[in-house]
DNA sequence: ACATCATATGACAATACCATCATGTGTCAA
DNA sequence: TTGACACATGATGGTATTGTCATATGATGT
């Protein structure tokens, strides 16, 4: 039973495979997808995230809590603003990689 | 739910979150992603893969016809059994990024 | 034709997830 | 210290996804 939502207890993975799908589970949603994909350009706070996706800022605060309690992203507190940041490159690649994959398929199926 | 107002024209086009999104999804599950590293080792039939998996029959199928469905696996039929392969190097290569990410993230932990 | 093998499909209960509302916490300025 | 600001957290109803059971389809051998 794993369980990703901000409202329920997050449990810690234990084989490769649950990690893995964990891992993929954080992007498995518009609004964290969103989020990342803001996060590309560079840190940001969390109203300019706000700003940036469209999103409510108690929607941005819980899905960025889910991805920083999973080391997606990276936070830095600035006064009372609070900045994030994709935690590595790989995020970015991964992201990146995943978008080649969906053009490559456009082009197949013409 | 998402909504995007039309003034953030600088955003990523809905539609490309909405299928990366789905794309995410279909990675985001234990079944669906044990079978994808099965199939990293090369194409199998669904009997192999149950056997690579220790998923049902019933499951295997039914998960197979989603990744199918989505062009993440491609299907070849001989006799009575279906072969089924990953559709492209994307594929591999997302998750062996994630894999990375992942390995990266354990060394920074201790 | 019949039995069997290999896989596919439909329906369904259990569970997980999402977005929202209401509210809480910490920071700064006056 | 009072109020506004920036963000975090808890609870909840609605919805989507998961895996299973029962059953269907199609190919092969006798």
């Amino acid at each position: 039973m794993m369980v990703l939502s901000y409202d329920v207890t997050i449990m810690k993975p234990n084989t490769k495979l649950d990690e893995l799908t964990s891992f993929y589970k954080l992007l498995a949603n518009e609004s964290r997808l969103a989020i990342l994909l803001a996060l590309r350009d560079g840190e940001d706070n969390v109203a300019g995230i706000c700003g940036q996706t469209g999103l409510s800022q108690t929607l941005v605060s819980h899905q960025l809590a889910a991805l920083h309690h999973s080391d997606v992203v990276r936070s830095r507190k600035d006064g009372r603003r609070t900045f994030y940041a994709l935690a590595d490159k790989h995020i970015d690649i991964i992201v990146g990689f995943a978008l080649d994959h969906l053009a490559e398929k456009e082009v197949h199926h013409e």
